[in-house]
DNA sequence: GCTTTGATAGACT
DNA sequence: GTCTATCAAAGCA
Protein backbone atom coordinates (compact mmCIF):
# COMPACT_ATOMS: atom_id res chain seq x y z
CA UNK A 1 0.00 0.00 0.00
CA UNK A 2 1.64 3.18 -0.94
CA UNK A 3 -0.33 6.07 0.40
CA UNK A 4 1.61 8.37 -1.73
CA UNK A 5 -0.26 7.99 -5.18
CA UNK A 6 -2.61 10.41 -6.08
CA UNK A 7 -5.83 10.04 -4.77
CA UNK A 8 -7.74 8.83 -7.99
CA UNK A 9 -5.42 5.61 -8.02
CA UNK A 10 -5.01 5.24 -4.50
CA UNK A 11 -9.27 5.01 -3.70
CA UNK A 12 -9.54 1.85 -5.15
CA UNK A 13 -7.05 -0.10 -3.67
CA UNK A 14 -8.16 0.92 -0.29
CA UNK A 15 -11.40 -0.50 -0.93
CA UNK A 16 -11.69 -3.76 1.14
CA UNK A 17 -9.28 -2.25 3.44
CA UNK A 18 -9.63 -2.25 6.94
CA UNK A 19 -9.27 0.83 9.00
CA UNK A 20 -9.31 0.47 12.78
CA UNK A 21 -9.65 3.50 15.25
CA UNK A 22 -9.09 2.24 19.06
CA UNK A 23 -11.56 -0.92 19.76
CA UNK A 24 -13.53 -0.61 16.40
CA UNK A 25 -12.59 -1.71 12.91
CA UNK A 26 -14.43 -1.63 9.38
CA UNK A 27 -13.96 -2.96 6.11
CA UNK A 28 -14.40 0.25 3.47
CA UNK A 29 -16.97 -0.65 0.84
CA UNK A 30 -17.40 2.81 0.01
CA UNK A 31 -14.89 5.70 -0.73
CA UNK A 32 -14.42 9.14 -2.82
CA UNK A 33 -10.91 10.89 -4.28
CA UNK A 34 -10.47 14.32 -3.57
CA UNK A 35 -7.08 16.08 -5.43
CA UNK A 36 -6.69 19.36 -3.52
CA UNK A 37 -5.57 22.14 -4.98
CA UNK A 38 -7.09 20.61 -8.46
CA UNK A 39 -10.29 19.80 -7.54
CA UNK A 40 -12.87 22.47 -6.93
CA UNK A 41 -14.90 20.06 -4.53
CA UNK A 42 -11.95 19.74 -2.13
CA UNK A 43 -12.18 21.84 1.36
CA UNK A 44 -8.22 22.79 0.23
CA UNK A 45 -8.71 23.41 -3.58
CA UNK A 46 -8.29 27.44 -2.68
CA UNK A 47 -5.23 26.54 -0.81
CA UNK A 48 -3.99 25.93 2.78
CA UNK A 49 -6.36 26.66 5.91
CA UNK A 50 -6.12 25.92 9.35
CA UNK A 51 -8.64 23.10 9.04
CA UNK A 52 -7.15 21.59 5.63
CA UNK A 53 -3.69 21.88 6.53
CA UNK A 54 -3.73 18.74 7.33
CA UNK A 55 -4.06 17.73 3.91
CA UNK A 56 -1.27 19.46 2.67
CA UNK A 57 0.82 17.37 4.90
CA UNK A 58 2.57 13.85 4.65
CA UNK A 59 -0.01 10.69 3.54
CA UNK A 60 -0.63 8.40 6.56
CA UNK A 61 -2.74 10.78 8.84
CA UNK A 62 -6.63 11.36 9.03
CA UNK A 63 -8.36 14.35 8.33
CA UNK A 64 -11.85 14.55 9.86
CA UNK A 65 -14.07 17.45 9.70
CA UNK A 66 -17.83 18.52 10.44
CA UNK A 67 -20.37 19.36 7.96
CA UNK A 68 -24.04 20.62 8.94
CA UNK A 69 -22.84 20.75 12.71
CA UNK A 70 -23.48 17.30 13.38
CA UNK A 71 -21.65 14.90 11.40
CA UNK A 72 -18.06 13.89 11.33
CA UNK A 73 -16.86 12.70 8.17
CA UNK A 74 -13.10 10.84 7.84
CA UNK A 75 -10.94 11.17 5.48
CA UNK A 76 -6.85 9.47 4.64
CA UNK A 77 -4.49 11.99 3.40
CA UNK A 78 -2.93 10.62 0.68
CA UNK A 79 -0.39 11.78 -2.31
CA UNK A 80 3.03 13.16 -1.44
CA UNK A 81 4.00 16.44 0.95
CA UNK A 82 2.56 19.46 -0.31
CA UNK A 83 -0.23 18.32 -1.95
CA UNK A 84 -3.69 18.01 -0.22
CA UNK A 85 -4.78 15.10 -1.80
CA UNK A 86 -7.17 12.65 0.43
CA UNK A 87 -9.33 10.20 -0.08
CA UNK A 88 -13.38 10.22 2.22
CA UNK A 89 -14.03 7.38 3.52
CA UNK A 90 -18.12 7.19 2.87
CA UNK A 91 -19.14 3.61 4.03
CA UNK A 92 -17.76 0.46 5.27
CA UNK A 93 -18.75 -2.55 7.14
CA UNK A 94 -17.77 -3.07 10.97
CA UNK A 95 -16.30 -5.94 11.19
CA UNK A 96 -14.44 -5.38 14.81
CA UNK A 97 -15.38 -3.42 17.80
CA UNK A 98 -19.32 -4.26 16.67
CA UNK A 99 -21.09 -3.69 20.05
CA UNK A 100 -18.88 -0.07 20.56
CA UNK A 101 -20.03 0.98 17.44
CA UNK A 102 -23.94 -0.29 17.99
CA UNK A 103 -23.51 1.55 21.46
CA UNK A 104 -22.46 4.97 19.36
CA UNK A 105 -25.16 4.52 16.68
CA UNK A 106 -28.03 3.93 18.65
CA UNK A 107 -28.95 0.52 17.80
CA UNK A 108 -29.41 0.83 14.19
CA UNK A 109 -29.16 -1.95 12.12
CA UNK A 110 -25.92 -3.57 11.81
CA UNK A 111 -25.80 -3.10 7.77
CA UNK A 112 -26.47 0.31 8.70
CA UNK A 113 -23.61 1.15 11.57
CA UNK A 114 -21.24 2.95 8.92
CA UNK A 115 -23.45 3.46 5.86
CA UNK A 116 -22.60 6.90 4.66
CA UNK A 117 -19.58 9.16 5.66
CA UNK A 118 -21.16 11.15 9.11
CA UNK A 119 -22.07 7.48 10.00
CA UNK A 120 -19.08 5.74 9.64
CA UNK A 121 -16.99 8.65 11.78
CA UNK A 122 -19.49 8.24 14.47
CA UNK A 123 -19.07 4.43 14.47
CA UNK A 124 -15.48 4.71 14.75
CA UNK A 125 -15.98 7.38 17.49
CA UNK A 126 -14.41 10.23 15.44
CA UNK A 127 -13.98 14.02 16.35
CA UNK A 128 -12.14 17.15 14.66
CA UNK A 129 -9.93 16.28 18.09
CA UNK A 130 -8.56 12.78 15.69
CA UNK A 131 -7.85 15.50 12.67
CA UNK A 132 -4.17 15.07 11.93
CA UNK A 133 -4.07 11.66 13.66
CA UNK A 134 -1.22 9.30 12.10
CA UNK A 135 -2.22 5.74 11.14
CA UNK A 136 0.93 4.29 12.71
CA UNK A 137 -0.72 1.63 14.39
CA UNK A 138 -1.17 3.47 18.06
CA UNK A 139 -5.02 4.55 18.04
CA UNK A 140 -5.47 4.56 14.23
CA UNK A 141 -4.49 1.84 11.63
CA UNK A 142 -5.05 0.52 8.29
CA UNK A 143 -4.59 -2.76 7.08
CA UNK A 144 -3.80 -3.51 3.90
CA UNK A 145 -6.58 -5.98 1.88
CA UNK A 146 -5.99 -9.64 1.65
CA UNK A 147 -7.70 -10.08 -1.52
CA UNK A 148 -8.63 -7.70 -4.35
CA UNK A 149 -11.77 -7.30 -4.29
CA UNK A 150 -14.10 -8.93 -7.02
CA UNK A 151 -16.47 -5.94 -7.94
CA UNK A 152 -15.20 -2.37 -7.92
CA UNK A 153 -17.64 0.22 -9.79
CA UNK A 154 -17.23 4.00 -10.19
CA UNK A 155 -19.20 7.07 -10.33
CA UNK A 156 -19.92 10.52 -9.83
CA UNK A 157 -19.23 12.09 -6.42
CA UNK A 158 -22.29 12.73 -4.09
CA UNK A 159 -23.85 15.71 -2.14
CA UNK A 160 -21.44 18.16 -3.36
CA UNK A 161 -21.62 21.17 -5.31
CA UNK A 162 -18.85 21.31 -7.63
CA UNK A 163 -17.57 19.34 -10.19
CA UNK A 164 -20.36 16.80 -9.11
CA UNK A 165 -19.64 14.73 -12.24
CA UNK A 166 -16.23 13.52 -11.79
CA UNK A 167 -16.27 9.67 -11.61
CA UNK A 168 -13.95 9.71 -8.26
CA UNK A 169 -16.49 7.51 -6.11
CA UNK A 170 -15.13 4.09 -5.87
CA UNK A 171 -17.57 1.29 -4.14
CA UNK A 172 -17.55 -2.56 -4.05
CA UNK A 173 -20.99 -3.15 -6.45
CA UNK A 174 -23.22 -5.31 -4.27
CA UNK A 175 -22.35 -4.77 -1.12
CA UNK A 176 -25.00 -3.56 1.65
CA UNK A 177 -23.22 -1.64 3.78
CA UNK A 178 -22.57 0.60 0.89
CA UNK A 179 -24.78 4.30 0.36
CA UNK A 180 -27.75 4.52 -1.73
CA UNK A 181 -26.33 7.29 -4.28
CA UNK A 182 -28.01 10.69 -3.33
CA UNK A 183 -27.64 13.48 -5.80
CA UNK A 184 -26.34 16.45 -4.55
CA UNK A 185 -29.18 19.58 -4.46
CA UNK A 186 -27.39 21.74 -6.14
CA UNK A 187 -25.02 19.93 -7.89
CA UNK A 188 -23.95 21.17 -11.27
CA UNK A 189 -23.97 18.35 -13.45
C1' DG B 1 -16.61 41.43 13.12
C1' DC B 2 -20.48 39.54 10.42
C1' DT B 3 -22.62 36.59 6.80
C1' DT B 4 -22.74 32.55 4.00
C1' DT B 5 -21.99 27.85 3.10
C1' DG B 6 -21.41 23.08 3.54
C1' DA B 7 -17.73 16.26 1.25
C1' DT B 8 -24.99 15.05 5.63
C1' DA B 9 -28.75 12.22 7.79
C1' DG B 10 -33.08 11.51 9.13
C1' DA B 11 -37.85 12.77 9.27
C1' DC B 12 -41.80 13.98 6.85
C1' DT B 13 -45.37 14.50 2.64
C1' DG C 1 -38.86 12.25 -3.28
C1' DT C 2 -38.42 16.47 -0.69
C1' DC C 3 -37.37 19.33 3.35
C1' DT C 4 -34.85 20.92 7.31
C1' DA C 5 -31.86 20.92 11.50
C1' DT C 6 -27.60 23.14 13.19
C1' DC C 7 -22.67 25.15 13.90
C1' DA C 8 -18.00 25.86 12.83
C1' DA C 9 -14.93 27.41 9.42
C1' DA C 10 -14.34 30.21 5.34
C1' DG C 11 -14.99 34.30 3.00
C1' DC C 12 -15.99 39.00 2.83
C1' DA C 13 -16.82 43.92 4.47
Amino acid sequence: MDLSLPAPELAPHLLGCVLRVGDVAVRLTEVEAYAGEHDPASHAWRGPTPRTQVMFGPAGHLYVYRSMGLHFCANIVCGPDGEAAAVLLRAGEVVDGVETARARRGGVPDVRLARGPGCLGQALGLTTADSGAPLDGSRVALAAREHVPARIRSGPRVGISRAADTPWRFWLDGDPTVSAYRRSPGATA
